[in-house]
DNA sequence: CCTAAAGTTTACGCCGACGTCAGGTTCGAT
DNA sequence: ATCGAACCTGACGTCGGCGTAAACTTTAGG
């Protein structure tokens, strides 16, 4: 029992495709334009997915699925984080200067980022705010058809005179 | 110089393509759809979009773009409320119950979009979380290497002993 | 009235993001 | 060792959301 016993739980693609919520499929493409490679494999060459992996394809899917970005997209903006990401093993080959431009890089990537987060989060706000006038307008004319409804013969199916205007 | 004189101020094809950034084709592509048809047409046939109907195509976009829907889904959407809108003029046709039926209907879309929504700000609001996380930690390796850069020779480049690890 | 610019219909084209099928290989529980 | 489930690598199929081209008509300013 050493303390290196303990692999690190990987999962199968299967695995990581349910847990994330896409297809085998899906996993498999990404790999193919270069947006996420399982950091481990089987002896007979099988994927497996270990956590950081499924950190990975999580965030990939929020840059698509809320941002909008596409695959293209996507792939630049790991790259520029990748590379700094790795700048202990650029070590050897980037001076100070490709390593501050490395940074400056991300930076800007994160600036664009919280940009365009922000962006979407005024316009879902705007959004939510007729959404809920929407709903008060809803509320309203349920009132009113109460009302009228009770004033009415009970049991029977009969026409209002003038229903409340509804807009939208 | 009657009150009549004013015509409703419409929009050509182009006019309201330009003013929500899209195409003419996509317009006429929403109108094959059911989704958008302008209110008007000049006597030789041309479209003329009203107010009104740029306001539905922004919502129809913004249905796409923030909420992430496709266009048969909007479709449902928008029926749903427009259903409701005409309860006017539906007005000989359908009964006490079925006007309540129809706002049943848009109430309960309603309230799914504004769930939908609250989902998609929270995601946001994790998003930016990170994002702001990740650019305090960009910020420190930056400070890293201005320290590093000013204790090394002035003028050469040289490489630093041991870089702060940066992940992600 | 003339004419360039804008609009109309019809129809084929395109591309991203996978879905799906085929034919062979590997995994892991028994 | 076995055997079904899961995985592998191609390769082709699909579908939504338009783009684009062609051939013709309408619009509106001079």
């Amino acid at each position: 029992m050493n303390e290196e016993d303990q692999a690190p739980p990987s999962l199968r693609i299967g695995e990581a495709a349910d847990q994330v919520g896409v297809s085998c499929r899906t996993l498999r493409y990404y790999e193919e334009l270069g947006l996420l490679a399982p950091s481990q494999h089987s002896a007979g060459g099988a994927r497996r997915y270990t956590e950081g992996d499924i950190d990975r394809l999580v965030r990939i899917r929020e840059l698509q699925e809320l941002l909008g970005f596409d695959l293209g997209e996507i792939g630049e903006i790991l790259q520029g984080e990748d590379q700094l990401a790795d700048i202990r093993s650029q070590y050897h080959a980037a001076g100070m200067t490709g390593r501050r431009a490395m940074l400056e890089r991300a930076v800007d990537i994160n600036d664009r980022l919280r940009s365009l987060v922000r962006t979407k989060q005024e316009r879902l706000a705007e959004m939510m705010a007729e959404l809920e006038a929407k709903a008060q307008r809803y509320r309203t004319v349920a009132a009113e058809m109460e009302s009228q409804f009770r004033r009415s013969d009970p049991g029977t199916e009969q026409e209002c005179p003038q229903p409340a205007p509804v807009s939208g």
